[in-house]
DNA sequence: CCCAATATTGACAGCGCTGTCAATTATCAA
DNA sequence: TTGATAATTGACAGCGCTGTCAATATTGGG
């Protein structure tokens, strides 16, 4: 028994082909007796649409395109889940294509990946959905797409973002009321836009609270654990040392505790240490790692949909969503030392 | 300017479409005169073949598929880089398709992906990739693919592996060298069969160095780091205690170093602690921990290569690769106390 | 009950490419 | 130089589906 096609399909049920595409593509002006003949031919011949000819017909592919940097593997894990999680009812399947954001021929890359005509649209990331000749040339090959925590020029595509700048706002003041005031702060890498919106938050925390950052409290880091050590051991022999050190992100903070056991300091009797991400290392080490989670997946998810949306009727204006992200509490942050 | 097609390369370079598709697919029996004025018409339209139109004529679509179970994300990537890094070069695309190990529907949900056509091989990996109903499906529909590390019924398919069992026969023994004797083992989920092997290699290790395993020194988690905890704080009651615990995956172990820490006991002076995978979580704990690095990512390439080329020609008979485990050594094992 | 307006259905022409096979050209031994 | 063989090229028919548009059926108001 050889694969059904659209013309066994109609042919069992006694209708045109059109009919029965009419039906797989839930068009409307189908009555509802020709509906269920097709239906029952469809699931009698276990027919299912090929998608080449669709596309190639219909000019359109289902395809849809995740576009990543290459930030940490549970950042990227979680979008995905979350993109999967609103393609699979859809009937969309999801092709995924890691690019180098430095790449030259990224945009080259892309347009290639794109113009074999068969993605529909695609989701970028940061930092790629911070990067404007992307963003311009994807216009200019009018694929549609949507963006996850843009930062930058957000008229040009549908979004969905978080607070970046509230929680790390909310988590410096946190500290302070804690009693901390000399509060450290470690920078990530400086292409994650997102990561400057931490510092500003600290930054506003520490002015609304009357503390002036002294200048030695701020750290540069790349992201990576290595840095957050790093910086974390020149933080630390400041003085008077700070009393709490606040990472832009968990593997940073990961970084700073390590360094903290290794010079004999107490978290947190001694110090505090927030992170940002609660990704699962946060509390894989001791002291867990008092965070900030962002609802990754869901972002996802929204992203998705508004995509698909926009896929479905191309005249429907820009939307954008906003979900908030959530201070999460654990041993690694106390009260300042007297 | 719209998009060109076959027709326009064809009439710029003066010759038929099916020989600038000659040209395209890299068909012998093209002149190189013939040749070098397509390449150029295709140049100069900036031609790029639509593959929709591909896939239904040619019935092919250059479109791998991954399914994966939901083992830890880390994997997840490293296996998806991996096999992206064989795929782009190839031009094949590649859809993600995580599935419920466990899902009722798993047989229907992939065959529905697969039937409607447009992929040409899937790259499977553990937990799915023992799955024998899976297995036997993907024959039945004649579905090329490969496995990443199976354990079950080799012969149904080219796959890489690698030596779980010697792997972790040769970190018992390192930490027998050590002076250890009271040997704690953790396992890990038994739906991972790999698991098992390590648990035979620890096993055949202490038998050949003549010691015999106690009953309690063995646990069973579920691979989380919760489970680590637990055993661990299992483990580490029985009288004597064990001076070692090695724990089958890296995120249990982490989970055992966490135990430690809250009953006061020193690593590695008092409790040496392996794990398995180096995932970057261990070497974010404190102290960093001696781990077995699996090449996944190269597997995964070395998979996908073997799946491209059992595409080409199908011919070709299954073939199968090795590749080596890796010790790490780090601060989480040291001599046995006296 | 009749007619215009509307809802439903089907015929048919591609979508852009590859496979098949026949036509044409080049090659080489005799 | 010639004929047979091999290499190269092209014509054409689909691949399985959707869009367009014309044909047919249904509906409702008068």
């Amino acid at each position: 028994m050889t694969k059904a096609i659209i013309d066994d399909v109609a042919e069992l049920a006694g209708v045109s082909i059109k009919t029965v595409s009419r039906v797989v593509n839930n068009e409307p002006n189908v009555r509802p007796a020709m509906r269920d003949k097709v239906l029952n031919a469809i699931a009698q011949l276990d027919y299912r649409p090929n998608m080449s000819a669709r596309s190639l017909a219909g000019n359109r592919s289902y395809l849809l395109g995740l576009l990543y940097g290459t930030p940490s593997a549970h950042y990227v894990l979680d979008i995905q889940e979350g993109v999967l999680a609103t393609c699979r009812p859809q009937r969309y399947e999801l092709i995924v294509h890691p690019c180098n954001h430095q790449d030259a021929n990224l945009i080259e890359d892309i347009s290639a990946l794109v113009q074999n005509s068969r993605i529909d649209g695609v989701i970028l990331t940061p930092p790629l959905s911070d990067n404007i000749e992307l963003l311009h040339a994807l216009k200019q090959m009018s694929v549609p797409f949507v963006r996850v925590a843009p930062t930058l020029n957000k008229e040009l595509s549908a979004y969905v973002e978080t607070n970046d700048r509230d929680a790390s706002y909310e988590m410096t003041c946190k500290l302070i009321a804690l009693g901390h005031s000399r509060i450290g702060f470690i920078g990530g890498h400086p292409d994650h836009r997102a990561v400057g919106l931490r510092f500003e938050g600290y930054q506003a925390a520490m002015l609304d609270n009357k503390i002036r950052p002294a200048a030695d409290w701020i750290a540069t880091g790349d992201s990576s654990f290595d840095s957050g050590e790093r910086c974390a051991h020149q933080l630390l022999q400041v003085e008077p040392r700070p009393t709490a050190i606040f990472a832009a992100n968990d593997e940073m903070a990961a970084g700073v505790i390590l360094a903290a056991h290794q010079m004999g300091i107490d978290i947190p009797a001694d110090l505090s240490i927030a992170g940002f991400d609660d990704t699962p290392v946060a509390h894989q080490i001791w002291p867990a790692l008092t965070t900030i989670r962002q609802p990754i997946q869901d972002m996802a998810k929204n992203a998705t949909e508004l995509l698909i949306k926009q896929l479905k009727k191309s005249t429907s204006p820009l939307s954008a969503s906003m979900l908030p992200s959530l201070i999460i509490t654990r041993e690694s942050t106390g009260r300042a030392p007297q």
